[in-house]
DNA sequence: CGGTATCCTTTAGGATACTG
DNA sequence: CAGTATCCTAAAGGATACCG
């Protein structure tokens, strides 16, 4: 899922329905690149779209673009257009993705932390894990 | 998305790929009913699985049973079966569980925040946007 | 360069009926 | 009571080709 919480948040809000902030909260990560991306423009600032491309190899054009312009429905990033020869567009974080950073900072500390222990318990189990989860 | 995250991840841990961590937290919320499910747990503590039911009256039998399936794989809940007839079981936090509550609670922050804003933009605004999503 | 357009696959999520 | 089992659909994500 994901953005099956995204699109369950807008239309409660069209609804008037204004419960679920964490679920609302939620939604502006929700899309498989977009922690990516926030993070990335709220730590070294602007990134033109070639750039976040080489950035993210595995993101398809049309799945990093639909990100980007959701991130800007939701008023987290900004997208320029400069009309030059060719075509250059920047995108940059807006003060409210800023906000979003201390969380997607504890998100980092919480799953470095975690991957520790993971490591700890050995490869071993979880190659157990993956096969219990075959069944 | 959001399992398409969680997968992911598992699949890079197996490869022995620890980079992600943002994406590792991410994964352990991704799913449609799990904050919510954390978030109770975190707070009143044991919950049966009727109780949960009534309390997410949206979420289907398989669904809830999946995302508690995998909330305990993930080793942040516990499932403890009482055979009595009528069966009981429990749903309870762990410790790790607990850890993602800091988190949690800072989205609710974000999100209540956003929504006080959202309200003194005008409704109208979100119905302008929600046009604008149909092309 | 920064995208659209098109087509395709996968899978998350849901409704309903049934069971130990 | 606490789930499985089955079937279904919507939509997220991806590959590739083309465009202003």
């Amino acid at each position: 899922m994901t953005d099956v919480v995204r699109k369950d948040v807008q239309k409660k809000l069209l609804s008037g329905d204004y419960g679920c902030a964490k679920e609302l909260t939620l939604s502006m990560f929700s899309g498989k690149w977009k922690i990516v991306i926030l993070y990335h423009l709220g730590k070294d600032g602007i990134y033109r779209f070639g750039e976040l491309k080489k950035l993210l190899p595995h993101a398809s054009n049309k799945v990093l673009t639909q990100q980007l312009r959701e991130l800007e429905e939701d008023e987290l990033i900004t997208r320029t257009l400069y009309p030059e020869v060719p075509v250059r567009v920047d995108y940059e974080i807006t003060a409210l993705g800023q906000t979003l950073l201390p969380i997607i900072d504890l998100m980092f500390e919480w799953g470095t932390n975690r991957l520790k222990q993971l490591k700890h318990v050995a490869p071993r189990n979880i190659n157990e894990e993956a096969i219990k989860k075959k069944r």
